[in-house]
DNA sequence: ATTATCTATAGATCTATAGATAATGC
DNA sequence: ATTATCTATAGATCTATAGATAATGC
């Protein structure tokens, strides 16, 4: 019998081959690890989900630990350079005196579009990231992907709001990724737990939501601290 | 040579050492999760960080789902009461007219005095939850413990804010604990981020910041709603 | 000739259980 | 007498590698 499925069209060359293979890997992965974690996730149970041999898994990606960073750094670099553009674009479109929420929707609804728009391979990524972002082993990754647009958004944000405290500016920076990767797990509580209300899949919803939530939080956050004197000390421990 | 280090004193009583064996098993399991996620760490792992055998592991336990249920169960039912107490107490005090950060402060404050001032354990079982509660899997033990709180919560918040749909509710409830969550965490990257100018382990600061950011995009985000008619239909897909 | 994929297999590790040993309990 | 803990071990599973096979590439 044929190796391949008859209505799968069989690549002809070796590279269209290899990339085809690749992806296919890559996919099941991101899928598998969205829902089990990393370490809920075998070599085999990829291997197997692809229908090809675990050994295939070391030939392409020699361990488990690159086959992890390749399915993060396959899309973190679109998301992050897309988001990169759109901060650059509304930074030179803002006349010279942004908002936090036109920040925030440069930086969040950017990705809300892709997430929602562009099929379940990247949702599964989200996904992923979601857990990654809450360990203590993946935050690493987060860093080494993410810096750069973050540091963006942040030189933005305190434009929005001078005379805002560093500490105050950072700590809702944590608060809206805590947010939004939360968001972006879809586990399926809020469903449960708004009886219906709410659907983890529902990116519009979010979308229609985060960003002007997130931007009154900020504001808020920063009329005090500015009411209070920029150079705030930290409360003593 | 005695069994155990002559500085720790041992228990005279079978009920004492069970109970103690117990603690010291529940004590370095949660740890390793909060490090390592609950796939990342094997039942060996844990008995070699109490210095005891594997096997003890399923004489106390049975197997790794339900060492895991029950580290999960020790504290979050103290967790839980505990806030349930400090919201009923705030919805009987308020006079019957609650403030949206008020409720917040019940729910999110109660608990990060509970994390910050009970030592190391405390720190730890949060940060294993905050893992969890991004997680498909975890979802489930999430509604099992906390769905009560949660309700109670949303029901103050439905006086604070009335006019609100009841998605801008549920929604802003999820902004607020995947905030809180990631918070708990502590990761480290806001500490790397922020170039030191936060700590990761700093409660103190969390406590200042967020439920007063939280309540106000809350408020931002019912006003909208609330122009818009109680009623609102949901966006369409 | 090269390379994508598979077979076979080693070695490590993991979960789990049966049964022995060494304490505490009366 | 009971129970906390350990020894021994089975069986499954996992990662990883060496070498074979079956395709594509000239």
């Amino acid at each position: 019998m044929p190796r391949r499925p008859a209505n799968k069209h069989k690549p002809r060359t070796k590279a269209e081959q290899r990339a085809e293979t690749l992806e296919r890997i890559l996919d099941a992965a991101e899928h598998l690890f969205s829902k089990h974690g990393l370490n809920g996730v075998t070599l085999r149970d990829v291997a197997q989900k692809v229908g090809v041999h675990t050994s295939l898994m070391h030939y392409y990606f020699v361990d488990k630990r690159r086959l992890f960073e390749a399915v993060f750094t396959r899309r973190a670099g679109i998301t992050s350079s897309r988001r990169l553009d759109a901060l650059d674009r509304y930074d030179r479109e803002c006349g010279g005196a942004p908002t936090v929420e036109g920040a925030l929707r440069a930086f969040l609804d950017t990705d809300l579009d892709l997430y929602g728009n562009s099929g379940e391979g990247w949702k599964n990524f989200a996904a992923f990231a979601a857990q990654v972002s809450n360990s203590t082993e993946g935050a690493a990754m987060m860093d080494l992907h993410f810096d750069p647009v973050v540091l963006k958004l942040i030189g933005i944000l305190k434009k929005a709001l001078p005379g805002c405290s560093d500490a105050d500016i950072f700590w809702g920076y944590d608060f809206v990724t805590g947010a939004f990767m939360h968001t972006l797990a879809r586990t399926g509580r809020i469903d449960r737990l708004s009886g219906g209300v709410c659907n983890s899949d529902d990116f519009a919803a979010v979308k229609e939501r985060i960003a002007s939530f997130m931007a009154a939080g900020f504001i808020a956050l920063c009329s005090k601290s500015a009411r209070q004197g920029p150079a705030r000390k930290k409360a003593p421990r």
